[in-house]
DNA sequence: GTCTATATTGGGATAGAC
DNA sequence: GTCTATCCCAATATAGAC
């Protein structure tokens, strides 16, 4: 049971780091200090592998995801939009989330679609729709194709933030993954998709 | 020469749908119906196959930006913040440019690091930096290392657009590549972006 | 459950005829 | 410049001993 635990934590590390196409099962094999045929074993093909990697990383996040949007949805008051956006974003609090985690996602975007939509499907779609419903019903005014066209470029801001350490910094190779999202870049990306989300709208949230 | 092209069509084509590690070079002479060889001759290996391939796909369209902010600079009033991001962002009348170009880029930003950063720096950086010093210019309210991190959002949310036909239909597979951004994200892409680029600030642009 | 060994395929790259 | 043929290696996957 150690040797499965260790074969997908050298999974989450490579996937996240070399991409799909770019991980060989002899790479994690190395990595993990693990006879090559136990990946065979324990998950059967690499697809497997690479879906059961991602499913252990991103199952904790999901979960608090859920319980903060729960917990917005039990006060009295109506939830803001910022209240919204933070919750799906900032994720410094989730300490038991996996430092990989967010390379991982933004490197899953990227794969060929037939092998990352239905894996984003499954893992992400049961999480996302009840942010987006939230979000509609916190602005009614906007268009719903509108935003969902505004939800979709979070999700690439958000993707954009777990690639890079530091905007624009197009020399820097190899940076160390950080704890869920980049903290330095946390404040600055929920105050842009903020505004990008209430464009026009005379929100609460907005200031 | 003909097959030179042939083989940087094809590589385009592969690579932008599959993303590098997962395209071979029998891939490629296969879709551009050459022999196998004749990747080697004229392009040495895969990896410079890759950046020949990506140079020809962008260097109309960096073209085409440069001339445009030289255009907007030209003026005797200076451009607003909307008029840059436009320039940037819509493409729709670079009618010469390659329809996977947008994909090719977003692939391109997944790779590993030490493949992807060179390649965009090389490629990317001279057209990019006169971007963000006009948006510096126009903004200069907005602290530097502030608006380095909002510039970086707008290439995500870009990135995201050129993924994806439609926003969070992720049941989609295979979706046809469009020529420049896709057309009907274009105007929300705009307006998400600059609401974020001017944040808190009274600028002409916003409204 | 874990190993060694190997089957089998497909990868990038080259040599050398034409 | 273009082809055939091939080298050499790395890939996924499996068989079978322990």
């Amino acid at each position: 049971m150690l040797t499965r635990e260790r074969i997908l934590d050298a999974s989450v590390k490579l996937f996240s780091e070399r991409s799909y196409g770019g991980t060989s099962l002899r790479a994690i094999a190395d990595e993990a200090q693990v006879n090559l045929a136990a990946a065979h074993y324990h998950f059967g093909s690499k697809a497997q592998l690479l879906e059961a990697a991602f499913n252990r990383c991103i199952a904790p996040i999901n979960d608090a995801r859920i319980r903060r949007l729960d917990a917005l949805q039990a006060e009295p008051t109506p939830p803001t939009v910022e209240a919204i956006v933070r919750a799906f974003l900032d994720l410094r609090f989730a300490s038991d989330s996996d430092p990989y985690l967010q390379q991982f996602v933004a490197r899953l975007f990227a794969e060929p679609k037939s092998l990352s939509i239905p894996l984003l499907e499954r893992a992400f779609g049961p999480t996302v729709r009840p942010y987006f419903a939230a979000l509609k019903q916190t602005l009614p005014g906007v268009d719903p194709s509108e935003l969902q066209w505004r939800f979709h470029f979070m999700l690439g801001a958000m993707i954009q933030l777990a690639q890079f350490e530091a905007p624009l910094n197009v020399f820097e190779l190899d940076t160390p993954p950080t704890r869920a999202l980049r903290p330095a870049g946390i404040e600055p990306l929920v105050h842009f998709v903020v505004a990008g989300l209430c464009q026009g709208a005379v929100n609460g949230a907005v200031e």
